[in-house]
DNA sequence: CTAGGCTATGTTACATTATAACAACCGCTA
DNA sequence: TAGCGGTTGTTATAATGTAACATAGCCTAG
């Protein structure tokens, strides 16, 4: 297994049992050979956002990932934090959720993607989908409007399994 | 043709030529009907705000219609605003689109759903889909993970017939 | 027809999210 | 090692959204 395949087993994460550790480790190392390949530099502040967001599947606002940067002590204006996730963002290594402005890790970085998320409403995790099928639905419905698809943002809230069993 | 069928055609309107008049006279006539029918006020306010929004197809930011109500002497602080989009949310009359933070009306109230979006770059205006296909391919990943849809936020951004034509 | 309760609005203050603008620093390479 | 481009520091402010309590308007029961 390559670091720029995907790695990290989409869809079966987030809501199901898995061993986070190796999510983190793993989109750490992807990240850090895709920068390279690239020529962009994953700085000491850029790293450690994408490992904070990578924390848990919760995706986390920028103030919070900024005052975790803080208690860090590295620099706490917002304009770190905003900084650092711009660059997240353009190299594709995390998404940002519009609807609840937050962030979260993408999972799989490698392959240039829209993300495509169920939210749990009850436990604040995001599970990111890989949706050929939706992808091919709007793509259709996009050309019969003559439209082309710049960027989409698909967020659907709910409640998964687990938290609809507790209740 | 009665006033709380589906009487502005989706996908129809916002990119192609038509008579807006007919939108916004026909939207207002279906609030009125559905908000008598739920025994709910559509004040003053709210139904500006409606027709505000309704001006074109193009999503306003709540800021924006705050200050639109301001010039014809309505009050001007946010709650005023905030509240009646809150009011139009959740009688359906319109749809927020996150990921522009700005509104729009919805083309369907009668008839409760998620909103769907095509939203153009170019000329910024937002065409509301009608995707039962899309519902499908979503409401299928939804149960194969146990998940329980909620609320959908569907937004796609990107360049619309005519501005593609233009460019 | 009016008292009281409910809904809606007014008002002030503030919370949250995000960006502009310019200065200082750092790492590379010519 | 001078300079250039990219990164970070710093200050200030913009944009978006809410809390909390006071006032006003509307509707119905007595």
């Amino acid at each position: 297994m390559t670091a720029t395949a995907s790695s990290i087993s989409t869809a079966s994460t987030a809501f199901s049992q898995h061993d986070h550790n190796h999510c983190i480790k793993s989109a750490i190392t992807q990240a850090q050979n895709l920068c390279k390949e690239r020529g962009v530099r994953l700085t000491r502040v850029r790293q450690r956002v994408l490992e904070l967001v990578w924390q848990s599947h919760q995706p986390l606002g920028a103030y919070t990932l900024l005052s975790l940067l803080a208690e860090e002590g590295f620099n706490s204006a917002p304009p770190t934090i905003y900084r650092a996730l711009e660059f997240l963002q353009n190299e594709g290594l995390i998404h940002k959720l519009a609807s609840v402005n937050a962030y979260t890790g993408c999972t799989n970085p490698g392959n240039p993607h829209e993300g495509h998320f169920f939210l749990c409403l009850s436990c604040n995790q995001a599970l990111e989908l890989d949706t050929t099928t939706l992808q091919n639905s709007l793509q259709n419905s996009a050309e019969n409007h003559g439209f082309a698809i710049a960027q989409q943002t698909i967020e659907i809230t709910g409640y998964c399994a687990q938290c609809q069993q507790s209740a």
